[in-house]
DNA sequence: CAGTTAATTAACTATTTAGTTAAATAAATA
DNA sequence: TATTTATTTAACTAAATAGTTAATTAACTG
């Protein structure tokens, strides 16, 4: 498995539960149990999830009392983006999708004298 | 492993060697030994990577002769594109980053009236 | 048709992944 | 201090991943 970061990130984020988690955090801090509740899965497998998001610093982790809260650290996911920008001209001139059909009609509408 | 469309083609992505491939193929379709060409990696190595981009259809290919040329097929980064979405105002919004501080620096002192 | 080039398939191996249950640790509370 | 709650660690397993070499297939060329 290859250890270089972008990798590490995508490795991350290829596993549903763990981008479920994710999205979850988007909402704020989220404790181990309140994390795990949606998911028919024993603790530890969450808390293996978890390390994996923590490793590609994805998520960042603190204490309190008994609580192992965590927190999104959505930084790695800039470099996904930004590693995304020279693809986008591919993806987004394309004319397999039909609302990007129709946005180019639009437009020529948009610029007709008649 | 899951098989939903989004953890395929993140799996796909976390690899250094796919990813070299497929910013191969943004200069136009190539041949398995032109794409081979840059790795110290067998051959049948290789074409187990074409698999794994053409199942996460990143990769389309054809037939010419004794060649299978390959060509990027970009749409399921549209895909990430989208999902990223509900982070962007996460890590667009961040001040971890030098650059990110220096520019509310600098719109500060373009505000200033002396 | 024999040989060469391009690429894949088969068979195998080592490592990683994603889950499990049972036991251990950490901190609060009765 | 004993018990409960929150979480992790240990030990194990099954399946997937990423590579190898050797053999095979497909199509061109002399």
């Amino acid at each position: 498995m290859p250890a270089d970061q972008l990798s590490t990130t995508f490795q991350a984020l290829a596993d549903p539960t763990r981008r479920a988690i994710l999205s979850s955090l988007t909402t704020g801090e989220k404790t181990v149990s309140d994390l795990a509740e949606p998911f028919d899965m024993s603790m530890p497998a969450i808390t293996k999830h978890l390390k994996v998001l923590e490793k590609a610093q994805l998520i960042e982790r603190s204490r309190k009392a008994q609580y192992r809260p965590c927190r999104l650290h959505p930084e790695p996911l800039k470099d996904i983006d930004e590693w995304m920008e020279q693809y986008r001209k591919f993806f987004e001139a394309s004319f397999d999708r039909l609302d990007d059909y129709l946005k180019q009609i639009q437009t020529k509408e948009d610029n007709n004298d008649g």
